[in-house]
RNA sequence: GGGCGGUUAGCUCAGUUGGUUAGAGCGCCACGUUGACAUCGUGGAGGUCACAAGUUCGAGUCUUGUACCGCCCA
């Protein structure tokens, strides 16, 4: 035995992920692996390319769900390959400090001490939620590490932090200065237990089934003379006909054609209201009569400007009925206070009595409801500031029609261009105290309205004492701004000019219109470039019922637990090879083991290709594989470096281009890459189907061996894996980390780190990769008729083999051995195999394969199999040459598909005949 | 009501400009521990690609229609 078998390392028989994850993630972080440097980038003399994501922001009461789990992983997967490309990678970690969420989470703490923010008011509320938030806010971006997230944490940002903030007023001003942002009295949604408005995405379309409510209005009469007259109106809403100021009808409808311009006496209200013609009414709709509530409905709201109608609000803020603004006299003593739902009942009753409720159909609609808190929204009439849209849209959707910007899946462009063409105001008030501060100072003196950046204590105009506005803004206002206030915009920084524009933005298909258009809109108005060149929307968690997972439906996964079970590994790779783009990932809450067993058994089965490659290899440092001469590499080892170069080649086509070549996407690579689960196949299949279930197994008695060839074998086989290593370490980076760390690669410095070595690259190929395919076929070829002739695969077999060629002779003789392991059968090479009982097979290049069996062939039942593998043949053939014989077909299809088909016609015939000949001998038919 | 998407193996999904006998993982069946790995190995079964019509030499792939499911918007 040579000295080396002395040096075999200890290797631990399992991965044991509790005991290396966070020492490992420690190494990493010490060793800077994940900071980036800002004149390292090109864009400011460096010499590597910017490669920049930015989280999307957690709300930071969050904690970790498998949502975040999979898009921080998609994220980090990016992250690490483009790492080890030699991109200058910078990935900008933070949370969003979550106005509504957050608010909610200390309103419901007061609740439980019976007080509302009301009580404490507004400085201590403020107070008390900045505490909560330095206490609990870093929690989401700690366990972001135990996945793994290879995140600059240097870089961490936070919405609410100072530096963010002002961004938040320099964008609240400018575009305040540019009259994009205005004040003005509109219909908004409204939560009325959030006490606050929405805009119109946070307000959500449900799908319900509602009543339609037939109600008669009495129209008052012209005379005396006149005969009583009614005019039916159908509304969804009853409880809404106190703030009733006309009944519309379309201008074209006969029925009420002489109705325009008479009165109708609103029942319970007991006020005059007229009957004006207005085109918004639909004559098809109910009873083609239509109530016109201003204050309480976006449309009617437009009938009222139009018409120019008083708009009484009939509701408080909570949703009950009280008379506010115009309304006075209109809501009668039984029903103040009372609560909309409960209005709606009390009021279709009275109704009921006065003999106005003409009928109540079934009514399928959709209704909006908060997307905090579920609650149904109420449309009211009331002052909020808005963003004016049209003019920030224009570059935003020019920016994807002209491909600066790309959105995968390529369906969700549709989307996104179809929603802003249709884009509408945007209502950036909210009535809430957690957020940033509208800087906007009202004078009462003289009336003079300031929006600052620095905070306004006396009027500018007048000198007169100031207030400032009440209301913060809607978050999205501040994480619109993340792409580029999270480099230190407004500054003019040295991270803002080496990393922005960033590249890529991986997200979930909910907030394309709530955040990433308006990020690509604010990119073009305040930094004149698009924020990114791709928009990545993956898909949902959802459970084995395909419903969506969540913590209050009770079917969630917490990745932690994932982690603490399986490894973080694990939980990366199977949500990666699992995920088609843009497709849903289903898992089971109730069997993790089930849902986790991908990933499971793929780093289990790592390690131990790690374990039997280390152990037999030694310790010994191991010579590159350019120091090999090449005429000493065998068929498997060139056929290993052939199919390394194919892996390689498929990782690179699966995730690849990383950005476009000029700022603009050709059209040909718009849609391609970011394919995560046909780069993890490739790099799987690789690593496990031809590395571990070939080579290593043809490589095993080299390996062992001694002399030169285990010199051969040692670098050939440390290269494979080196590099199988680096195509797996983005999916699962402690394990292949670990494995790194151990391989004797000569050269290699002790503080070197995987996650920051060089991507492979395919290099060119010197010898003949596919020899050993026929040395693979013969080997299935015997494992199969061992398996079809129940010969226990632990029972040696001698076979003979009659080499199709010349070629062929040589490439058995040399790999005999390899096949006589691997499928436990030694081979004798022959002229011509005898006409004997015995199992047979034909290899595609005519190789024979004759397994004499004594005693085991059953001689029918051989001819049978062959016989069924001739016709079989027959059939294809058949096919296939009527083919070739259509005219048609060697016309006009491509010639490259003809000779395809010609070739394979020569070879499937050649066996064809060769197995029918078989037939004769032994079966004599 | 408008728009978009999906329907491929028991399950979850791939399938690039139309071109071999449509693939992977999990599950299933049979056999198997010669120590890297039973979280494994070897072999195998399983699909008229939702349905109908059309274009084409050729359709899972393109066109139209139908059914069912889902998403976005009003």
């Amino acid at each position: 035995m040579s000295s080396e078998s002395s040096e075999r390392p200890e290797i631990p028989a399992q991965f044991d992920h509790r005991a290396v994850e966070k020492s490992l993630y420690e190494l990493w972080e010490s060793a800077g692996a994940f900071r980036a440097a800002p004149e390292r980038s090109v864009r400011s003399g460096g010499t590597h390319a910017p490669y920049v994501i930015v989280i999307p922001p957690p709300n930071v009461t969050a904690v970790l769900h498998m949502g975040h789990g999979l898009n921080n992983t998609v994220q980090d997967v990016a992250m690490r390959w483009r790492r080890m490309c030699g991109d200058e990678a910078l990935w900008v970690p933070g949370t969003d400090h979550a106005g509504i969420a957050t608010q909610n989470v200390i309103e419901k703490q007061l609740a439980k001490e019976g007080k509302t923010r009301f009580d404490v008011g507004r400085d201590a509320f403020v107070s008390r939620t900045t505490a909560f938030v330095e206490e609990t806010g870093g929690t989401i971006l700690q366990q972001l590490r135990a996945i793994g997230a290879s995140a600059d944490w240097t870089r961490t940002a936070y919405t609410l932090s100072p530096a963010l903030s002002r961004a938040v007023r320099e964008a609240f001003v400018r575009l305040y200065e540019k009259g994009l942002i205005y004040r003005g009295y509109r219909v908004i949604h409204w939560c009325p237990r959030c006490l606050t408005s929405l805009s119109d995405e946070e307000a959500e379309h449900h799908e319900s089934d509602g009543k339609l409510y037939h109600i008669s209005y009495p129209i008052t009469p012209a005379n005396s003379s006149d005969e009583p007259r009614t005019i039916t109106v159908a509304t969804t809403r009853p409880e809404t006909m106190l703030g009733d100021v006309a009944v519309a009808v379309n201008p074209g409808d006969e029925r009420y054609a002489d109705l325009i311009g008479r009165t109708v006496r609103l029942p319970i209200a007991e006020v005059e209201i007229p009957i004006v013609a207005d085109e918004y009414t639909d004559p098809t709709f109910g009873s083609g009569a239509v109530k016109i509530t201003p204050a309480h409905d976006a449309n009617d709201f437009e009938v009222g400007q139009r018409h120019n109608l008083p708009m009484p609000v009939i509701m408080s803020p909570n949703g009950e009925m009280r008379e506010g603004t115009d309304a006075a006299g209109r809501v009668p003593a039984d029903l103040v206070g009372v609560d909309r739902m409960e209005a709606r009942t009390t009021i279709v009753a009275q109704l009921q009595a006065l003999g106005r409720l003409v009928k109540i159909e079934n009514h399928h609609h959709s209704i909006r409801q908060c997307y905090r808190c579920d609650t149904v929204v109420e449309p009211r009439l009331s002052e909020q500031w808005f963003v004016k849209m049209k003019p920030l849209a224009e570059p935003a959707l020019k920016a994807v029609r002209e491909r600066t910007i790309r959105v995968l899946p390529e369906r969700w462009e549709a989307v996104y261009i179809n929603w802003l063409e249709g884009i509408r105001d945007w209502n950036i008030s909210r009535q809430l105290w957690w957020g940033h501060r509208i800087p906007v100072w009202y004078c009462d003196g003289c009336g003079k309205v300031t929006a600052s950046r620095t905070d306004v204590t006396t009027c500018p105009a007048c000198s007169g004492p100031v207030r400032q506005d009440e209301d913060v803004l809607d978050t999205w206002f501040s994480s619109g701004l993340w792409p580029f206030s999270t480099l230190g915009w407004p500054d003019d920084s040295a991270d803002l000019k080496a990393f922005y524009p960033t590249d890529l933005l991986v997200t979930a298909p909910e907030i394309l219109f709530f955040w990433v258009a308006r990020m690509i809109m604010n990119g073009f108005a305040f930094m004149g470039e698009a924020p990114f060149h791709t928009v990545y929307l993956h898909g949902t968690v959802r459970d084995t019922n395909h419903v969506k997972m969540s913590k209050s439906l009770g079917n969630g996964i917490d990745p932690l637990d994932v982690v603490e079970q399986f490894g973080a590994d694990a939980l990366r790779y199977t949500v990666i090879a699992g995920m088609g783009l843009g497709a849903d990932t289903i898992l089971d809450p109730k069997d993790l083991d089930r849902s986790f067993a991908p990933g499971r058994n793929f780093v289990t089965k790592l390690w131990n290709i790690g374990r039997f490659l280390l152990t037999n290899v030694g310790t010994a440092t191991v010579k590159p594989l350019e120091e090999i001469d090449p005429a000493r590499l065998t068929a498997s080892d060139w056929w290993i470096l052939g199919r390394l170069n194919a892996a390689v080649a498929a990782c690179n086509a699966a995730l690849g281009p990383a950005r476009p070549d000029h700022q603009v996407w050709r059209e040909e690579q718009k849609f391609s890459g970011l394919r995560l689960n046909e780069y993890t196949e490739a790099a799987r299949g690789f690593a496990w189907s031809e590395l571990a279930d070939w080579y290593l197994e043809a490589v095993k008695s080299r390996v062992a061996g001694g002399g030169d060839d285990r010199e051969v074998a040692r670098a050939v086989l440390v290269h494979a894996f080196d590099q199988a290593l680096r195509l797996l370490h983005p999916i699962v980076p402690f394990v292949t980390e670990d494995l790194w760390q151990r391989l004797p690669v000569a050269g290699k410095m002790p503080s070197a780190l995987l996650a920051t070595s060089p991507w492979p690259i395919g290099a060119p190929l010197g010898g003949d990769a596919a020899a050993f395919e026929l040395v693979r076929e013969a080997i299935g070829g015997i494992r199969q008729l061992r398996a079809e002739y129940n010969v226990p695969p632990g029972k040696p077999l001698a076979g003979v083999v009659k080499p199709g060629s010349a070629h062929a002779r040589t490439v058995l003789a040399a790999e005999g051995g390899t096949i006589e392991r691997m499928a436990r059968c030694a081979v004798t090479l022959v002229e011509n195999t005898p006409d004997e009982a015995a199992a047979h097979i034909v290899l595609s290049d005519g190789t024979e394969i004759m397994l004499p069996l004594a005693g085991m062939v059953d001689v029918e039942k051989e001819c049978a199999r062959l016989k069924s593998e001739v016709e079989n043949l027959d059939k294809q053939l058949t096919g296939l040459r009527a083919r070739l014989a259509n005219e048609n077909f060697v016309a006009r299809a491509k010639p490259e598909v003809v000779q395809a088909e010609r070739a394979k016609e020569q070879e499937w015939s050649a066996r064809r005949d060769q197995l029918a000949a078989k037939v004769i001998a032994l079966c004599g038919a």
